[in-house]
DNA sequence: CCTGGTGTTTGCGATAGCGCAAAACCGGCC
DNA sequence: GGCCGGTTTTGCGCTATCGCAAACACCAGG
């Protein structure tokens, strides 16, 4: 297994406070794989038995009820942790992990994480304050979810991925792995029937232009504008 | 300033895997204060200066849009922390805490978080517990709000409240603190009017009984019942 | 080049729940 | 004991969005 280069991650938010040398002990702890796209990397009710750092590729992390609906949980972008079931006390995973794009990880066994958090007590204060934003991030998507309608949240959802993980155009952003209708649906509380309309009225508005499997923002500000929009047409 | 007994919080998650003297320490550093019910402890978008652990009464996060629309984030209960913006990174107050009932806090000032959690590692530990089961918590609300009509949604929230705050009465369960119907909708992503007329429904069902501001769960089960519902009616 | 399969578009009816409005209720305060 | 303000109840029309179904488009593989 080839070995990390601590230049890598060094200057991740994980690993913020983290001496370089001890960082390199961290990584010794770890080994990573290579998921090609479309593999599960752990499935919703399994054992929590490592967590994971996303290096490249992207992971969706996604939840299903009994009754077989699914949602998105959030997708996981290069650089960013996801499997921390161990840390936050959870036996069992609670969301299934899928790479949808050839993806790479490094991957430590949870029996780690005590020894991780006691040996370099940064790694737990700089892990609170990611969890800490994905909590913020899920109150607001709670707040949109009850006060916008499917239009001003399938905007925002699509500023969000831009943001996280657009890729600039010379007119424009794309979102960098391949997201279907049904995965904007998800991520909305919404239905793939009901997002489609929704880009096709902004293709035709030209603010987007979309595909299978493939979303182009060619407008973001535009999108923005409607993202905003209080819920008065407007159309004088 | 009355002297707070260790014995009181000592068994509280937060605290657990402290030493007993090293409790005293830390306590030395709060101060306690009291809210009469209806009184706001700190305002969304205020500097975040302290954070709060609850030891009597029940205190109602909220979050504000820029339009008005309010969401319920979450109750507290005693012995929970809250309004901990600092140790996730959030230099302001992201929603709003009121004492929905005469409430008694341990307030300190997040000056006194670094030191702490550098000197008791396993306050950070615990932290992320609990943050970790509050996004846990919060990903459930989503996947509610994505795959259920509201009167299970209004069934489950009810339940949790129950489950959280209720207080065992002869027959049923009472939930212990003062609630609107309007409180009930921005938990649940509803109106005020149909959270109202579901309830009426449940109470000449014998589910439940309620008044002004006070629900009691007559018949719990009943309402697990209904709470796992998979959506057709089923009255045949 | 043809074919299968997944993802997308679109039409059309059905409806859960909203929004507004008005009335009834309730509890505490003066 | 009566008044006042917040809370709750209820009616009624409306509409955003779902759900189903069918036709399409596109990519990958053979």
């Amino acid at each position: 297994m080839a070995k990390v280069d601590t230049s890598l991650v060094a200057h991740l938010p994980l690993f913020e406070g983290v001496r370089p040398d001890d960082l390199e002990e961290i990584l010794r702890e770890a080994r990573s794989a290579r998921y090609p796209r479309n593999t599960a990397i752990f499935e919703q009710g399994a054992d929590a038995q490592s967590f994971f750092l996303l290096l490249h590729g992207h992971v969706r992390a996604a939840k299903t009820t009994p009754t077989g609906e699914q949602i998105v949980v959030r997708y996981v972008a290069p650089g960013e942790t996801f499997g921390l079931a161990m840390a936050i006390g959870a036996p069992h995973y609670p969301a299934t992990a899928l790479a949808v794009d050839d993806s790479v990880v490094l991957i430590w066994p949870n029996s780690a994480w005590p020894r991780l958090i006691d040996r370099f007590p940064a790694i737990a204060a700089n892990t609170l304050q990611t969890v800490g934003a994905r909590l913020q991030e899920s109150h607001t998507r709670i707040l949109e979810m009850s006060t916008q309608q499917v239009e001003q949240r399938v905007a925002h959802a699509l500023l969000r991925l831009a943001k996280q993980s657009g890729k600039k155009l010379d007119h424009g952003i794309e979102i960098d792995f391949p997201i279907s209708r049904q995965d904007i649906a998800q991520m909305t509380g919404t239905t793939l029937h009901t997002v489609s309309r929704i880009l096709s009225g902004w293709e035709s508005q030209g603010l987007v232009e979309s595909g299978r499997q493939r979303i182009i923002l060619r407008d973001p500000h535009g999108i923005v504008v409607l993202a905003e929009r209080t819920a008065d047409g407007g159309s004088a």
